[in-house]
DNA sequence: AAGAACGTACAGAAAAAACTGTACGAAATT
DNA sequence: AATTTCGTACAGTTTTTTCTGTACGTTCTT
């Protein structure tokens, strides 16, 4: 009986401070798109002590099985999230990516990159098309100059997202870290 | 009368291709955490040939200006628009920033880094009181193996947020442009 | 000084997103 | 083959966000 008490004692301390920080990373988790319960749940299982079962989620969250599937749905998309197997058990087990620097990356990888290449491309065919009224109505000074106008925005955008490509190529590849290594630099004087 | 039906064949021809840009600019928004409606707004003023009024852009987009009022403060505070002043109007007038190199560094500089910062702040605290904990519990071997592995965890968290932090601060120096410059590497053989 | 035009605070309505419970198909156990 | 256990699709509910109209303070105009 004291020995359960004493267990409380711990487990409350510990607990207080693994909740502020679960919600420190749930309530900035909205920065990569997701909700704040689904960050929540994230610092939840950062904090696992093991890979957890969608049930024992519900548990701890005091959510619905079902909440629980999708919120891991969603980190698992970003790949923030692993599935992890083990023998015996038929249910499924999850643990969180613990390389942080790599769910940096592939969140880039993921998100952003779908945005940019879908970007470019009805970009590029917007300046086709707006290239081909210019040949239409190239006798018509007031609205050449429109076009040119517009020609010249999409053009500095598409310039702009092709670089962010290779922004993202330089995460992907881990060359970004060449230039902002993950040790920092240690000041030798 | 047959001048306007030209300049109506015409305005429907351009007006056709900025449409499908602005909403995909708009659909894409999402990263930066900015509703499709904003995001929307943002489109519009990026084809705008001259800033615009909270009325106009009312008036384009069909909706209130109060909508407009707090869309284009959105923007504002994420350095995606920029307030024009110009003599002789009374009215505010916004334009789009245009070095979209900026508004990218601008975002990371004031989303991200607020939330790097305070996560850094969190965790450090965090690890003080796990510290503690340690040695108030320094007999009791199970206890104290929980609490080794969350501070490491920990460690590994600050780690990761320091490297971001020096990550933004290559964007907002601009020296991430020296590894990924604006132009694209030419290929000479 | 009075009036008009502007931007936004605020409260309520409308729309979107998150959450839950039930139901069901798939896979493992008996 | 029957039964149990699992994860998720789906419909309905709750919560949150977005949008609107009115009202009001401020700043120009007259």
């Amino acid at each position: 009986m004291s020995l359960d008490q004493f267990e409380d004692e711990r487990d409350a301390a510990i607990h207080k401070v693994r909740k502020r920080v679960i919600e420190t990373i749930g309530r900035n988790m909205d920065l990569y798109g997701i909700s704040q319960s689904t960050g929540h749940l994230y610092g939840l299982l950062f904090f696992a002590d093991k890979p957890m079962t969608l049930d024992e989620m519900g548990r701890e969250m005091k959510m619905s099985k079902t909440s629980m599937s999708t919120g891991v749905r969603t980190l698992l998309d970003l790949k923030m999230v692993n599935k992890v197997w083990e023998k015996g058990s038929r249910k499924d087990l999850y643990e969180v990516e613990y390389d942080w620097y790599q769910t940096f990356t592939d969140f880039f990888d993921i998100k952003w990159r779908k945005s940019v290449e879908s970007n470019i491309q009805i970009l590029s065919k917007s300046i086709d098309e707006m290239g081909r009224l210019l040949t239409e109505y190239e006798h018509d000074p007031e609205f050449t100059e429109l076009l040119r106008k517009d020609i010249a925005k999409l053009h500095e955008a598409v310039a702009y997202y092709g670089w962010l490509d290779r922004l993202i190529d330089t995460f992907e590849s881990g060359e970004i870290f060449k230039l902002v290594p993950k040790e920092p630099p240690t000041p030798h004087n």
